[in-house]
DNA sequence: AACCAGCGCAACCGCAACTAG
DNA sequence: ACTAGTTGCGGTTGCGCTGGT
């Protein structure tokens, strides 16, 4: 086809693309069409549909939002801990880490780990890429979080700083078919005696990545001597972790445990 | 009460991979 | 084999909300 000038039809109908929050209506649209037609094809669904928006727009849309098992709001400390364990893993691989946390959307991940942990990596004044930093990940977040999720639920054997752990790692089935099997964490703990997180970065050392970092028994030996010595930091240390939700900054004995360490 | 800065989240953009013709 | 269209992903941005001054 052959067009003179610069306006095709296309361009056209680009000019009348809506851009920006969705309404209510727009929500209504798509919703209403994908219940009817099944979701897929976003272009040809969004012209169907009435809605003036990209393909690209409506998937966002839908997967993100609209969803029925999307889950939004409060990343629970199980999230929180499986969200650290698997980007240590796999870095920025989104999509792939949202697979093993049912409901959350790879936005949302994305933007919990730019928001909160990126935060407190700059507190650390620290990047969040770097060794030192996923070192306190590692060695101080996840085993406190472990802690922290012991507690709630009940165990007794919370009191240990847990180093065994190992979620299974079964990703949600995101197939459009059982979008009903929202509810169903794949995300349990055992007591499996698997490789633990902190055997993991102890083998990884071991293939050219580590250098000298600090070992995970050396470090609960130092962290846990001095967080429970009598009159050092241990209210600010032990307490004052376990009481932080990631948007506070009690990072004081972070920071001094950091210039200890390393 | 008004202003401001920081935060959190929804949405967009660009690119790469994939698919159909 | 090539091309155009589509989909998916990761990075980035814009804006509303909230808390502090």
């Amino acid at each position: 086809m052959e067009f003179h000038g610069s306006i095709t039809p296309q361009s056209v109908e680009e000019m009348d693309l809506r851009r920006g929050p969705w309404t209510v209506e727009e929500d209504l649209l798509l919703m209403n069409y994908i219940a009817a037609h099944g979701e897929g094809r976003w272009n040809s669904l969004a012209r169907c549909a009435g809605l003036r928006r990209t393909g690209k727009s409506c998937r966002l849309r839908w997967l993100n939002y609209l969803r029925p098992d999307v889950r939004r709001g409060n990343i629970t400390p199980e999230e929180q801990l499986l969200i650290l364990e698997l980007h240590s893993r796999w870095g920025n691989r989104w999509s792939k880490i949202a697979q093993f946390l049912p409901g959350r959307t790879d936005n949302e991940i994305k933007n919990y780990w730019r928001t909160r942990v990126q935060k407190h990596a700059k507190q650390l004044k620290c990047d969040v890429n770097s060794k030192q930093f996923k070192d306190v990940m590692r060695y101080l977040w996840m085993p406190r979080l472990i802690e922290r999720i012991r507690v709630a639920s009940g165990d007794p054997t919370a009191v240990e700083p847990a180093a065994h752990w190992t979620p299974e790692l079964a990703p949600v089935n995101p197939s459009p078919d059982n979008s009903s099997t929202a509810g169903s964490p794949s995300l349990q703990f055992s007591p499996q005696p698997v490789p633990d997180i902190c055997a993991d970065c102890s083998t990884r050392q071991g293939d050219g990545n580590g250098g000298d970092v600090i070992q995970p028994g050396e470090f609960a030996a130092s962290w846990s001597a001095s967080a429970l010595s009598p009159g050092g930091d241990a209210h600010l240390g032990l307490l004052d972790f376990d009481q932080i939700q990631w948007g506070d900054s009690l990072w004081t004995v972070e920071d001094i445990w950091l210039q200890q360490q390393f």
